[in-house]
Formats: C-alpha cells, sequence, structure tokens
DNA sequence: ACCATTTGACCTTT
DNA sequence: AAAGGTCAAATGGT
C-alpha cells in the first residue's frame, strides 16, 4: 500500500478579502516607493527632502516581503485547517510527505506540483532570506548550465514545501535566474536562523541590502548552500573555485565565469515578470518578455508591482478607504 | 558523528 | 521515449 500523500493544488488556497486589501496595500506601498526612485534616478539633484535611493529601495524589498508574508500565513492557516479537516473526516492522521516511506530499494509515489504559484527572478546572488537544501542537479537539454534543485530545509520539521530551481542565465552568465515553485508555509524566517542578529526579518532583510559587508559579515546562514558545477562553487555570492575537479564531461565548467559576481550589489533588483502560474500554464509570454527586455530596471519593478497588483485586485475593488486599520509593521 | 552536498537511479510528465 | 524532477546512498566537510 502506498502511503505517500497526494498534495493538494497550492493554487486553491483562499486569501481572505482582508489579507487581499492588505497585500494590495503593500504592493501600491512598494509601487509608490519604485515610482519615487524612478523620479530620484532622473532627477538626482532637485530631490531633497525626499528618501534617498537606499531607503526606497528598502521600502520596495520590504513591501514585497510583507506582501509575500502575508500570502505565506494564508496558505499557512489554510494547511492547518485543512488538517484539522482531513483528520476530522477518515479519523486517521495526515501523512506527511516523507513519511512513510516504501521499503528499502523502492521510492513511493511522489507527486508533482503542477498548479504551485510560480515565479522567476533574476538575480547575482541566491541569497534569498529563507533556508534552502539542495536535494539535486541535473543537466538540461540545449542548456550550457546544470540546474540546482533547492527544497526548504523545514520541509520535514514543519511540512513546508516551498522549492526553488536555480540555473545560470544563459543570455548573462554573470546572472542566476531562480524560479520559485510555492510559498513558505514554515515559521523559518530569516530570523530563526539569524537569531544571532536579534532583530525582526524585515529589520534583518533592510539591514542586509543596505548595509552588507562582502569582506567582513559572517552573516549566519542563511544560504550557505552552493550552487555548484563540478570545477566551480559559489557559497552566497562569492565565486570560490573548486580544487579538485575531476569530473571530465562538463563542458560547461568555467572557472572565470563569476570573476566579476563580488562586485555585484546583493538583491541587483533585476526582476523578470512576476508569473502567476497558477492555473493555465499554456500562456505565451514571448511578446511580455521581449517588452520585458527592453526596459530599465525600474520599468520592470514597477510592471512587477502592477502585475501583482492586477493579479490580487481581480475579485475586489480597490478602495482606500479599506486601509484605514490594521496596521502592518 | 553529524549534517549538507553530490550524483546516479528512479519516477513523472509530455 | 525523452526530458525534467526527486530520491536516497555515498561522499565530504566540520
Amino acid at each position: 500500500m502506498n502511503n505517500i500523500i497526494c498534495a493538494e493544488s497550492e493554487s486553491e488556497i483562499s486569501i481572505s478579502a482582508k489579507n487581499k486589501r492588505m497585500i494590495m496595500k503593500e504592493l501600491v506601498k512598494g509601487q509608490e516607493s519604485a515610482t519615487q526612485l524612478k523620479v530620484l534616478l532622473e532627477k538626482p539633484f532637485g530631490s531633497e527632502g525626499s528618501l534617498s535611493c537606499q531607503e526606497l529601495t528598502a521600502n520596495v524589498l520590504r513591501s514585497f516581503t510583507q506582501a509575500i508574508s502575508i500570502i505565506n500565513s494564508s496558505s499557512a492557516d489554510e494547511v492547518a485547517h485543512r488538517s484539522l479537516l482531513n483528520s476530522g473526516q477518515n479519523g486517521s492522521p495526515v501523512a506527511v510527505s516523507g513519511e512513510n516511506r516504501s521499503q528499502k530499494g523502492r521510492r513511493g509515489r511522489y507527486n508533482r506540483r503542477k498548479n504551485a504559484l510560480t515565479w522567476t527572478i533574476l538575480s547575482c546572488t541566491t541569497d534569498d532570506n529563507h533556508a534552502w537544501r539542495k536535494y539535486g542537479q541535473k543537466r538540461i537539454l540545449n542548456s550550457e548550465f546544470p540546474r540546482s534543485y533547492f527544497r526548504c530545509s523545514h520541509k520535514y520539521d514543519q511540512g513546508c514545501r516551498a522549492i526553488k530551481q536555480v540555473q545560470v542565465d544563459q543570455e548573462n552568465p554573470n546572472m542566476l535566474q531562480t524560479t520559485y515553485i510555492g510559498i513558505h508555509t514554515c515559521n523559518g524566517t530569516p530570523m530563526a536562523t539569524h537569531s544571532a542578529i536579534g532583530s525582526s526579518s524585515t529589520e534583518w532583510e533592510s539591514s542586509y541590502l543596505l548595509n552588507f559587508d562582502h569582506h567582513d559579515s559572517k552573516v549566519p546562514n542563511v544560504q550557505d548552500h552552493h550552487i555548484s558545477s563540478p570545477n566551480l562553487t559559489i557559497k552566497q555570492e562569492f565565486p570560490k573555485e573548486d580544487t579538485h575537479s575531476d569530473v571530465a564531461d562538463h563542458k560547461y565548467s568555467d572557472p572565470n565565469l563569476w570573476s566579476d559576481l563580488k562586485d555585484f550589489q546583493p538583491f541587483k533588483p533585476t526582476i523578470m515578470p512576476f508569473r502567476m502560474e497558477s492555473d493555465n500554464n499554456n500562456n505565451n509570454n514571448t511578446n511580455a518578455d521581449n517588452v520585458y527586455s527592453s526596459c530599465t530596471d525600474y520599468q520592470r519593478l514597477n510592471m512587477n508591482f502592477e502585475m501583482a497588483s492586477v493579479h490580487f485586485d481581480t475579485d475586489f475593488h480597490f478602495d482606500e478607504s479599506h486601509f484605514d486599520e490594521s496596521p502592518l509593521l
């Protein structure tokens, strides 16, 4: 008997109207900050009195983080709710992925999440304030670089099913394309692994963005995971050559590939379209991608906010009067 | 000894 | 059948 559970589609997770309002509020705030940032960059002089680029960037990041956090809490509630319903219906506890592995030599069936929330970003770093564990790497057809597979470190202790795939960008090998699949339902907030710093996750994120010191900061490991190919390894955003490459057939390996990465800022705001592929994945993104690639980073940022806003605004009307309560920070 | 990564085998999807 | 995604034993680092 196979006891591997059949995961339910994450796209069915419902977000309450109140949470949608909060998400919208955050997205609007972020969009406003991005717009101010754009103005500031176009007219660097004569913007006295406004926030600095760094402050605005931090605001943008905070808005995204807050919105994601609300989604996470919604899905966590949903998962808990479903667990209760399931155990009530059949009287048996809900199996957790990873338990009840079939006997040695045989694997249980595993279920791929076709409808999980998915989005892709382009970044020069793997850091994203979550703890990940690498579980695989594959060479991909017609792709020079391998794809690495990561799962949330809290998969087994908290049942978090978020995963991500990381691959060097074909068009710009200095950048990493990261696809996030599923959202975190764990409490593994950044501070869970960064307690030594002793601030909230949002504060940590901002300070990391603004004050990150490449050489001195021994940031407690969020992302001490590697993206590796046989003769080069990346730890955080730093290139590091592997000294013992005795694997022969990996022509994609290039020891110089990461030589400039240390000059990049972490969290460079280059973000690909915020793809909410919750249902039909057959949408053709080619035109959108072409348009997108010709935009500036700040136009992209705004596009992402707008796309995210549209997504969350589909079944309720945006109204500022909804925002008079429930402070977020 | 413990834990994270590597890597070939196994499984699912197209 | 082929390609992509996941598992888990082996390996390596601390």
